[in-house]
DNA sequence: GTCTATAAGGTGATAGAC
DNA sequence: GTCTATCACCTTATAGAC
């Protein structure tokens, strides 16, 4: 443990990068101040320069690729822990429309309202939210591959479960109501039905 | 023509919401400045409080509302102008991916990013986004209506169209690359490909 | 009705005390 | 290294001149 804590609270960068990532996804990249961030994290507004030299751009381009990456690791986990890949994909969106529900319809997408917001405005920053949808797609890939041998409807399928998915927040959001998850896990479902099928007679 | 113009310029409150169209699209609520609106077009500054009395809010409202309203129009004639309904929607998203292109990855979704930042953190323009994807889904599932008897059918193809074009959005804008509406069109395609086949045997 | 000047407060960023 | 005070700028909104 080092020097030791005293307490299991988090280091500051730890705290403040954690507020940012709730932050951002809440209220978007342009509708997050530093101030807030650092009265959400507890720390001294110094510590946010301290910590990130970059300012705002570093500390949401690390938030980015971090929330990210934890993102793709728990979906995927959470697909894992069904055996048959329909029900589990089923099982996905139900378990999305659970949390967004429980959050009161904020936690959707860590990066997907960023994303927008700095598609065409910050390059930087454009190029991090890519990054981690192409980790995505790469991820879903993979586990697309186990059920599908075909490497181009594998990667197919992972641009449409996250295209679909995105889509389905935007929604579900708005209408603070989880039918669009519902219905995006129905058609996500149908669509893979067909994939399996379709690669269980190699006619074709 | 009334009083006449003498030129073909629209008058200053069009002008305002056009430009505010425009910029709330491309840099979304947040990262748009009254000021921005006010120079992007060509009006005064205390225009903008003359004709939108609720200052920023109520112009996004307009905004949106309007905006949302002629997107609608727009595609629903885009699929109108192709007889067989799985190559329309293929060409659909494949005319998106040329707009999307043309304008430097710039002019996707009219409100998506609004609807996202605002989600949580206003109410009245929460309402408002909400409203025009509930329009959108209702024209959508209309349109399916024709190709698809179930009415439940048909609005969950709507449903699934608009929410895997957002996400196309989001991952095209993000990577700057088409595909992923290509790839977002042939999933499309695939689904209401299924729904015409199950509709053409009853016997289920 | 068109337009300018200003108000009150928030922003990202920095300098410097401790 | 932690934290405070301050900077210059920008924001929304308003008051009032013309």
């Amino acid at each position: 443990m080092g020097h030791g804590q005293g307490q299991d609270r988090p280091d500051t960068r730890t705290r403040i990068q954690d507020a940012a990532t709730v932050l951002f996804r809440r209220n978007g990249y342009a509708g997050t101040g530093l101030k807030q961030i650092a009265a959400e994290a507890d720390a001294p507004f110094g510590s946010i320069y301290h910590f990130f030299p970059g300012g705002k751009q570093q500390l949401t381009e690390e938030t980015v690729r971090t929330a990210g990456a934890a993102y793709s690791c728990m979906v995927l986990a959470l697909l894992d822990s069904v055996a048959d890949p329909v029900e589990s994909v089923t099982h996905a969106f139900a378990t999305a429309a659970d949390d967004l529900e429980a959050t009161g319809y904020a936690d959707a997408c860590p990066i997907a309202t960023v994303a927008l917001e700095v598609a065409s405005t910050n390059e930087t920053l454009r190029i991090a939210t890519a990054d981690v949808f192409t980790e995505w797609i790469a991820a879903g890939e993979q586990w697309f591959a186990r059920w599908v041998p075909d490497p181009g409807t594998a990667r197919s399928l992972a641009q449409s479960l996250i295209m679909i998915l995105e889509g389905a927040f935007v929604l579900a959001r708005a209408a603070r109501d989880r039918e669009p998850l519902c219905a995006a896990g129905r058609s996500m479902a149908a669509l893979l039905r067909s994939a399996i099928e379709e690669a269980g007679r190699p006619s074709a």
